[in-house]
DNA sequence: CTCCGTGCAAATGGTTTGCATCTTA
DNA sequence: TAAGATGCAAACCATTTGCACGGAG
């Protein structure tokens, strides 16, 4: 399924289809998460313990700048990755940094209807919501 | 005006009214781009020669997470500053990175009606549209 | 067989930090 | 005058890059 994207997006931009390119997909495809390059190279060196994290940043690049199948969101000066392509919103915690998706129609219309207001064209757009997380909120503050 | 803000926040959390953190603060409500802290410095020594580069990172860290009286936006991996605290939105040129800001009630209405509806308590939020500007498109591409 | 992609290590560069000095309250 | 802020330079660390080797087409 997903691998057969990948390989057209790859051959359709004159790239070529390595191992390591597979496995860096199918570990975010995976990953619960939004892991950033570092926590992605620890998932996969389990399995693969060839592939250097240099690699892992250059094939995170390739699928963000040219292949577009992937968005980083930046958290203070770390990017997380995130392979889903259907529209949602992330929210953030101030405290953790724990990032979690929301998928919901009404802020796909919502969001239809601001760039039809507007006359806007997005290529892309990044809807980020600061907010303490469950988790957090149950931690008593000192 | 602005300064008085500022003073009543610093005496709030405890720090201390010193002549870079007016500058810095003056400078930002000043500046009509987004800066990055070396912009921001860059345009502070000229007429004040003598503050240093980490000062001015550490009063932006402290504006930021403290007094919470700038936001930052990340473009790569680099922070851009922003002091305006009405709700808006930014586009971002994907080609040149330029930050331009939006600021429409109907968005803060749909914002404000979609938090609710989601039963969201956002203590911040970050709207980022990717689209290329009008200066980059006129541009002839090769 | 030719290049592109990878792995390694070194370099990069925005940001942070340690410490001595200066300033604010 | 004591705690906090600044300036300088060095350290940090996520990410990028140069280069030799290896593998895809």
């Amino acid at each position: 399924m997903g691998i057969d994207i990948l390989k057209s997006k790859l051959k359709e931009h004159g790239k070529r289809i390595t191992p390591q390119r597979i496995v860096v997909y199918n570990t975010l495809k995976e990953s619960t998460i939004h892991p950033n390059a570092e926590e992605l190279h620890q998932e996969i060196i389990k399995k693969h313990p060839n592939i250097s994290l240099a690699t892992v940043y250059q094939i995170l690049n390739l699928f963000e700048d040219e292949l577009r199948i992937v968005k980083s969101i930046s958290t203070n000066h770390i990017k997380h990755y995130d392979i889903r392509s259907e529209f949602h919103i992330h929210t953030i915690c101030p405290k953790c940094g724990e990032i979690e998706d929301i998928y919901s129609d009404k802020i796909k219309l919502f969001w239809e209807n601001l760039i039809e207001e507007l006359r806007l064209k997005p290529e892309d757009q990044i809807i980020k919501i600061y907010q303490v997380c469950s988790a957090c909120s149950k931690k008593k503050e000192i």
